[in-house]
DNA sequence: GCCAACGTTGGC
DNA sequence: GCCAACGTTGGC
């Protein structure tokens, strides 16, 4: 576990359809679960703090890129979706004991003018190394450094 | 522990 | 809808 007071970044995936930035604006906070890969897990459970921010990532959308902002409120919450089997995102191997898969509460800070999308980003030369660029590159929380947060942010 | 088969992500 | 690039599963 992490002890570092600094403030770390983060990029945070999702499909629009799924769960936008509009929605993310409309609740203030909201739980972030689903998630279903040990990497993006053991990030979020592991190495996130809150007071982190994040750039929020619309995936599988038109076009997809960075639409905003938010910061990390708590972390390691037992993701109970994983329990419910009448969820998408239930996991058999979830028991209450032993949930395997946790969440993190995040909060709206805002919500960019236009979207930075994915072509922007891959022109950068700033941004180069971004994983989110990365050809198959698929995990759906990602580190960002303070360079590339602080690029973007001033995009 | 290897690795083929399968499932998923996500850009295009 | 296609498919490349992964991650996971399960037979051996």
């Amino acid at each position: 576990m992490s002890t570092k007071a600094t403030t770390q970044y983060w990029l945070l995936k999702s499909e629009p359809g799924s769960y936008s930035i509009d929605d993310l604006k409309r609740d203030r906070v909201t739980t972030w679960d689903g998630v279903r890969n040990y990497q993006a897990r053991n990030f979020m459970r592991d190495d996130m703090q809150s007071g982190d921010l994040f750039l929020f990532y619309h995936s599988s959308a038109e076009p997809s890129g960075i639409v905003g902002v938010g910061k990390i409120v708590s972390r390691g919450l037992p993701d109970l979706s994983a329990l419910d089997k009448k969820s998408k995102y239930y996991d058999p191997k979830a028991t209450k004991d032993n949930p395997i898969w946790n969440t993190i509460k995040v909060r709206f800070i805002k919500k960019f003018k236009t979207i930075i999308s994915l072509e922007e980003l891959k022109k950068n030369p700033k941004l180069k190394k971004m994983l989110v660029i990365q050809r198959g590159q698929r995990l759906s929380v990602q580190p960002v450094t303070k360079e590339e947060f602080e690029t973007i942010i001033s995009l």
